[in-house]
DNA sequence: ATCCTTGATGAT
DNA sequence: ATCATCAAGGAT
C-alpha cells in the first residue's frame, strides 16, 4: 500500500520502515509535526541545506496555499523527556529501584521552588497522596504537549486529530495538512510519556520503592481496609478507616456531641467497639497498638487498660497502671512479656506524668484482650473472688456465672477498696471491669500520683494511680450520678516506691463544687495538631483548605488531560473524537459495543425503507460521533454500505500491548502486570462470547480483504508494536499481528 | 511462637 | 522533612 511505503521513526528513534535506529545525522525532523524520519528510507530527500531546515515530512506536505507553521520547542521538550527516560534506563550503574525512583522524580517529581502555582502551602499539608507535585513532568510533558499548530497546551493528547470533515485543529482551528489528516498516527513520543506516567503511577502503588503513602482522612473508607502494600489481608494488617470526630489527635477530655458531626452525640461512657480500629475512628484512643496516647512534652490523652501487665490492678473507679517499655521488642516481637530493663519516665511514661502533674482528664478505654470470643466459649471458667478481683481458677463453668460473679464483685467494690492479696496476685487474673468483648469507653480519669517501683519481674516499672472523675456513672454501676470527690485509696506499694510525683498545683480538670460536676477549671492545653476529620463550616482555615482542595493544580489538570474519560486511567492508544474528547481506543469501542451504525425501518406496509442512522453520542458530550466511530481515521468511507452493520472494530484487547514496569527487560513477574493480564484475558473472553459480531466482521474481511479501517488500524498497530518492542525488548523484531491471530 | 502490619513520636 | 523506633494489635 502506498501510504505505508513511507514511515517515520517511532518513539524509540527506530525507523518504522527498516527497523534500524538511525544516528542523529541520519535523522530529519519535520518542521510541522516534529516527527523524526530516517533519511535513508525517505523516497525524496531535501537537496539543499536550506530545504533541510525547512523540511516537511511526507505526512505534512501541504498544498502551496497553506503556510508552514512556526517552529516551537514543543516536541523537542517531549523528546527531551523521552531522552531523559532512556538515559535513566540505559544507566547501568543504577539499580531497578533507583531507576524507578528517577523515573518517578522525572515524571511526578517534587514541586520546585520556582513553582508559580499555589502549591507551596499544599505540599506542607500532610495527608496527601503522592499524586501531588510533578512540576518536572509539567515542564517537560507539558511543553511536549504543545500543539504543533496553535502552540498552546493541547486539551487533547492525540497528536493528530481530524475534525468532522474539517481538517482543523480542535483548539486553534488551524487547518491540518490533508495528508496528515488522512494518515493520523498516535504520537509515539507521547505514548512513551504516557506509558512512563503509567509506570510511575503503578510503581507508586506497588510499593516497588518506599514512598510515603499518606491517605487523607476524607479519602479513607469508613471501615478499616487492607492497603495495596499489605501482603496479608484481613484485619491483622489493616489500615485505619476514616476518623469521624472533629477533635484533634491531641485532644484532652471527653469527646462532645459538637465534635461528632456524624451522630451529634459524642463518645458516651459505655460506648463499645469491636477493635482498636473502631475505637480509633471514634477518637476515644488513637494509637492502634500502643496502650498510651500522648506526647512527652504535652501530656497523655488516653490509655487502654487491657490487663497486659501483671502489675496492673483494676478496681473500677480507680486502678494502678504500669508504664510502657522495659521489654525487648526488637525485630517483630510484639508479644514479649519478659521485661529486660528498667522503665523510665520518658516518652509515653513521661506523657502520663505530665497529665498527672497538670491534672488533665485522661480518657480510659477498657479492653478484653486476646481472643475474647474464644475465651468465652472454650475457656468457660469458674471464678473465685479475691478482694475485688475475679480470679480464673478452673476451666469449667459458663459465662452467665461469670457475669453473676462480676455483679457480686462490683457490689463488694462499692463498699470500699479491697486490696488484692499479694500471694494471689501472680496467678492469672482478669479485671472484673473489663468488657465482655472488644473495647469500651469508661470515661474520664485523673492520674493522682505516679512513681516507680520494682515490678514483679525484678525491673523497675513506672506506676500510675488513676482515679475516675467523670460526670457519667461507670458502665458497671447502677448509679444515677457520676463520680464524687473521694479520698484516695491507700496504696501499699508506695512505701517502696521511688521517684514519687504528685500534683503540686490545682488540677486542670476538677469538680466544681457549686455545679456539682467535673469540668475544666483551667484552660485546656492548646492543641498542637490539626483536626483530622474536617468540618468545613468551622473556621476560615477550613474554608481555605476546602478551596485549595477544589483548586486543581496544574499537574492534576495535565494528568486529567492524559486520562480517559471512560476508565479514568492514563490512556492506552489515545483517541480523540471530533468533539475533542479523549478516550482509550478500547474504552471508546467498548462503549458502543454491539451497537450498529444504522437501523432498518419498516413502513406501516411492511416495506423496508432506507436505513436510519443511529445516533451515537460521545460519552463525554451530546455530539453524535457515529461518523467518527465508523472510521476514526478517515471520516467517511466509500464502503459505508458494505459496513452497515459493522460494529466498532477491534474489540478484542491485545494482551501483548499491556506493558508494565515489572515486565521490563528483566521480564521479572510483576503482580500488577499479572493481574492486568488476567483481567485482560477476562475481558477478551467476555468479548469473544459474541460470535455474531465476530463472524460478521470476518465476512467483511473475507469480502474486501482488509478493510480501510483495518489498514489504518494495522498501521497504528505497527506504530504501537514498534513502541512496545522498543521498550520491552529492543532487540526483538517487530511482531505485528492482526486480531485474528490472537483468537 | 511467629509473622506482618499501622501510625505516632522524637531525634536528626 | 525524613527516618528509625516503638507500641497493651490481630491472624496464622
Amino acid at each position: 500500500m502506498a501510504q505505508v511505503s513511507e514511515l517515520p521513526c517511532d518513539g524509540d528513534g527506530i525507523c518504522m520502515l527498516c527497523k534500524e535506529k538511525p544516528s542523529d545525522e541520519d535523522k530529519l525532523t519535520c518542521v510541522t509535526c516534529f516527527t523524526p524520519w530516517h533519511v535513508t528510507c525517505l523516497a525524496s530527500r531535501p537537496e539543499t541545506l536550506a530545504s533541510t531546515l525547512r523540511w516537511e515530512c511526507p505526512d505534512c506536505t501541504m498544498p502551496e496555499d497553506c503556510a508552514p507553521v512556526a517552529v516551537s520547542g514543543g516536541d523537542v521538550a517531549a523528546g527531551e523527556l523521552v531522552a531523559s527516560i532512556r538515559a535513566i534506563e540505559a544507566d547501568e550503574s543504577l539499580t531497578e529501584r533507583e531507576k524507578a525512583r528517577k523515573r518517578q522524580k522525572l515524571l511526578s517529581g517534587r514541586v520546585e521552588s520556582s513553582d508559580e502555582e499555589d502549591e507551596m502551602s499544599m505540599k506542607k499539608k500532610k495527608g496527601k497522596e503522592k499524586v501531588e507535585g510533578g512540576d518536572d513532568v509539567l515542564k517537560v510533558v507539558g511543553m511536549g504537549l504543545i500543539c504543533s499548530f496553535c502552540m498552546q497546551l493541547p486539551e487533547r493528547p492525540v497528536t493528530k486529530w481530524i475534525g468532522q470533515g474539517k481538517n482543523t485543529c480542535a483548539k486553534c482551528r488551524r487547518s491540518i495538512p490533508p495528508k496528515m489528516a488522512n494518515q493520523p498516527r498516535i504520537n509515539s513520543a507521547l505514548v512513551v510519556a504516557i506509558r512512563m506516567a503509567k509506570m510511575s503511577k503503578s510503581s507508586d502503588s506497588s510499593g516497588l520503592e518506599k514512598i510515603q503513602h499518606f491517605v487523607h482522612n476524607q479519602n479513607r473508607p469508613d471501615k478499616a481496609y487492607t492497603t495495596e502494600r499489605a501482603k496479608r489481608g484481613g484485619k491483622s494488617n489493616a489500615a485505619s478507616g476514616k476518623i469521624f470526630v472533629t477533635v484533634p489527635p491531641d485532644h484532652f477530655g471527653p469527646i462532645l456531641a459538637e465534635n461528632d458531626p456524624a451522630r451529634n452525640r459524642g463518645v458516651l461512657v459505655g460506648d463499645w467497639w469491636e477493635d482498636r480500629f473502631d475505637c480509633r475512628q471514634w477518637g476515644a484512643h488513637l494509637p492502634l497498638v500502643s496502650g498510651i496516647c500522648g506526647q512527652s512534652k504535652h501530656g497523655s490523652q488516653s490509655v487502654v487498660l487491657s490487663g497486659g501487665y501483671e502489675d496492673d490492678e483494676d478496681h473500677g473507679e480507680w486502678f494502678l497502671y504500669t508504664g510502657s517499655g522495659g521489654r525487648d521488642l526488637s525485630g517483630n516481637k510484639r508479644t514479649n512479656k519478659e521485661q529486660s530493663f528498667d522503665q523510665k519516665f520518658e516518652n509515653y511514661n513521661e506523657a502520663l506524668r505530665v497529665s498527672c502533674k497538670e491534672g488533665y482528664p485522661v480518657r480510659v478505654v477498657r479492653n478484653l484482650k486476646g481472643k475474647s470470643s474464644n475465651y468465652q466459649k472454650s475457656y468457660a471458667t469458674s471464678f473465685q473472688i479475691v478482694g475485688n478481683l475475679v480470679l480464673h481458677v478452673k476451666k469449667e463453668c459458663l459465662m452467665e456465672k461469670r457475669t453473676a460473679f462480676r455483679h457480686v464483685c462490683v457490689h463488694e467494690c462499692s463498699k470500699g477498696w479491697l486490696p488484692l492479696p499479694d500471694e494471689l496476685s501472680h496467678k492469672e487474673k482478669r479485671s472484673a471491669y473489663a468488657p465482655e468483648n472488644g473495647l469500651r469507653y469508661d470515661g474520664i480519669y485523673r492520674i493522682e500520683k505516679c512513681w516507680r517501683k520494682v515490678g514483679k519481674q525484678g525491673f523497675k516499672v513506672c506506676r500510675y494511680l488513676f482515679v475516675r472523675c467523670d460526670n457519667c456513672p461507670a458502665p458497671w454501676t447502677s448509679e444515677e450520678h457520676g463520680d464524687k470527690v473521694r479520698a484516695l485509696p491507700v496504696i501499699s506499694e508506695l512505701k517502696k516506691a521511688t521517684d514519687v510525683t504528685e500534683r503540686t498545683e490545682s488540677p486542670s480538670w476538677d469538680c466544681d463544687e457549686k455545679e456539682g460536676c467535673w469540668k475544666w477549671k483551667k484552660q485546656p492545653p492548646r492543641s498542637k495538631k490539626r483536626v483530622t476529620a474536617s468540618c468545613p463550616q468551622d473556621t476560615e482555615q477550613e474554608f481555605k483548605a476546602l478551596r485549595k482542595a477544589h483548586k486543581k493544580s496544574l499537574k492534576e489538570r495535565v494528568l486529567k488531560e492524559l486520562s480517559c474519560f471512560l476508565c479514568g486511567n492514563v490512556m492506552t492508544l489515545p483517541l480523540t473524537t471530533p468533539c475533542a474528547h479523549n478516550f482509550c481506543k478500547s474504552c471508546l469501542e467498548g462503549a458502543f459495543a454491539g451497537q450498529t451504525f444504522e437501523r432498518e425501518r419498516k413502513s406501516l406496509g411492511g416495506r423496508t425503507l432506507r436505513a436510519q442512522k443511529n445516533v451515537m453520542k460521545c460519552p463525554s458530550c451530546t455530539n453524535d460521533i457515529s461518523e467518527f466511530l465508523r472510521n476514526p481515521q478517515r471520516g467517511s468511507s466509500i464502503r459505508r454500505k458494505k459496513m452497515r452493520k459493522l460494529v466498532v472494530k477491534g474489540l478484542v484487547m491485545r494482551r501483548d500491548r499491556i506493558l508494565h514496569p515489572g515486565t521490563k527487560k528483566n521480564n521479572m513477574p510483576h503482580p500488577q502486570a499479572e493481574e492486568l493480564k488476567r483481567k485482560t484475558n477476562d475481558a477478551s473472553l467476555l468479548i469473544e462470547q459474541e460470535p455474531e459480531r465476530t463472524s460478521k466482521r470476518r465476512k467483511i474481511d473475507a469480502e474486501d480483504g482488509l478493510s480501510k479501517i483495518d489498514a489504518a488500524e494495522k498501521e497504528n498497530d505497527e506504530a504501537e508494536a514498534a513502541m512496545d518492542e522498543g521498550i520491552d525488548s529492543p532487540s526483538s523484531p517487530l511482531n505485528v499481528r492482526s486480531d485474528e491471530d490472537i483468537q
